[in-house]
DNA sequence: TGAAATGTTGGGGCG
DNA sequence: ACGCCCCAACATTTC
């Protein structure tokens, strides 16, 4: 008899996971294994209370679901919580396991929590595989052997290599069994997800989980509904937070629920990428982005708190807690941005034209550091995935890879006007705006005095033109 | 995956 | 008929 330990970690499915595969291939007994090991030291998630709120709350639920999946199999999901190495070494012993199996993070945290103990459990021979990106970090790099900084060369020659060997990238089928479950379910932890204590001890919870449906079943539905109705208008409909035109799959993504590989399979159906509609390939190139994002992560792995262009570590950034957290409450009196916040703090999820629009806000209008943003973000999301955070917040701040020039400030009335030119977004979230034409809907200050008064909304907290010379003058001072 | 300022063009009103 | 002005529409430049 063999045993084989399969940590879950970011790979919460059944599908696609060929640590798992490989775990069955190799033993006999084979025992599913989730810590939670936030607020240990080296654990990975960045903060000493370890990934965020929003996240977690996710997680929870993906794991409930996942133990449901095992449970089909004959098996179960064993939790604990403590330190990763511990709990792994305790668990060896308590099954007589010698195998041990696990599919790699990339976060700096993880990978340096995973190295350790990898050496450590050496004798264990632990197997590492890629379930989280189509292509590892250190695959796709240019001729010199260094990563690619700009998005669209990037791109060129990931999907050159993706279609050169579209067999390398089919994803692997479920398990049909996993053979051991007795074992697994008479050990200390088996199935009890409630007692890792994901769950906040507030009961906002609830509502915000209401808007998803989680778990692996629940994402392929949401990708096959996608690319049924939704991917042909993704071009121009994906610009639209009103409308529900995009995936909604980051979520699903970064739990593990499903693949990059999945969803590149499903979306081509046997073509290469260079056959797919412009819808397609512009959603296909999305999900480049978040191996772009990975990539830049792994290579420049203090991007999480530094600036990649050095330049911006003197950036005048000012410092103003009633600011920051006007916005983060959605109180800004701006009403895209106030829309935007208020989305994401009820469902865990923004739509991504509107996390520019709200991260531009921040960033150039009052002139916070994007560091703060990505800290909100990175709590309040459920897709809160380290590598597209700091990606996407250096992007805005104009700091970071292919990032968009700092000069280049979103106007959020015209945004609003340009993307979501009825209004119905802002009204959604925003409901003391529920009366306010089209006209006014975006910049309700522009009323005339009567109906200011009579909405219970703020002021601005800041002139949009002004804050826009502003950040232009602060730019102009570390330029060059 | 900008916005605003500035420049250019052309039609129409008008003296 | 002509020059002049206004201004919308579009293009270019600048931040």
């Amino acid at each position: 008899m063999s045993t084989a330990i399969v940590w879950f970690r970011q790979d919460l499915r059944l599908a696609d996971n060929p640590a798992l595969v490989a775990a069955c291939a190799a033993c006999d007994h084979v025992v599913a294994l989730f810590i939670d090991d936030s607020g240990e030291a080296g654990a990975a998630g960045r903060t000493a209370a370890g990934i965020g709120a929003a996240s977690r709350v996710w997680l929870h639920h993906s794991l409930v679901s996942l133990d449901a999946s095992l449970d089909a199999l004959g098996t179960t999901l064993v939790c604990r919580r403590g330190a990763a190495l511990e709990v792994l070494e305790s668990l060896a012993e308590e099954t007589g396991a010698t195998r041990l199996f696990w599919n790699r993070c990339h976060d700096p945290d993880a990978i340096r929590r995973d190295k350790a103990i990898k050496s450590a459990l050496e004798a264990f021979s632990p197997a590492t595989s890629n379930a989280l990106l189509v292509f590892e970090p250190w695959e796709v790099l240019k001729k010199d052997g260094t990563p690619y900084k700009v998005y669209t060369p990037y791109w060129r020659a990931a999907a050159a290599m993706y279609d050169e060997a579209p067999e390398r990238h089919r994803p692997l089928d479920a398990p049909a069994t996993i053979p051991g479950g007795e074992l697994a379910r008479s050990l200390e932890g088996a199935g009890d997800i409630d007692d890792l204590g994901l769950l906040p001890s507030l009961d906002w919870h609830a509502p915000l989980i209401a808007h998803w449906a989680v778990g692996e079943q629940a994402a392929g539905e949401r990708l096959d509904a996608f690319l049924e109705r939704d991917v042909e208008a993704y071009d121009e409909a994906r610009n639209l937070p009103g409308e529900s035109g995009t995936s909604r799959l980051s979520p699903h993504l970064h739990h593990g629920e499903i693949s990059p590989r999945q969803v590149l399979a499903r979306c081509m159906e046997g073509r290469s990428l260079g056959e797919l509609s412009d819808g397609e390939t512009t959603f296909a190139k999305e999900i480049f982005w978040r191996e772009f994002s990975y990539m830049m992560l792994y290579h420049f792995p203090d991007t999480i708190e530094e600036p990649l262009d050095r330049r911006f570590r003197d950036f005048p950034w000012r410092e103003d807690e009633t600011a920051l957290a006007a916005w983060q409450r959605g109180r800004t009196g701006v009403p895209i941005v106030d829309a935007g916040m208020r989305e994401l703090y009820a469902t865990g999820w923004m739509h991504n034209r509107v996390r520019m629009i709200v991260a531009s806000f921040l960033v150039k209008n009052l002139l916070l550091p994007w560091q703060a943003g990505e800290a909100w973000f990175r709590d309040t999301l459920v897709d809160a995935d380290l590598a597209s955070n700091t990606q996407g917040w250096q992007w805005t701040a104009g700091c970071g890879a292919d990032a968009a020039p700092f000069f280049r400030v979103f106007n959020p009335v015209l945004q609003g006007e340009k993307f979501d030119r009825a209004g119905d977004y802002v009204r959604r979230w925003v409901p003391e705006l529920g009366d306010v034409g089209r006209k006014h809907v975006h910049q309700p200050w522009a009323l005339d005095a009567d109906a200011r008064d009579a909405l219970d909304y703020p002021e601005p907290l800041v002139d949009l033109k002004a804050t826009r010379a502003r950040a232009l003058e602060a730019f102009a001072t570390i330029k060059r």
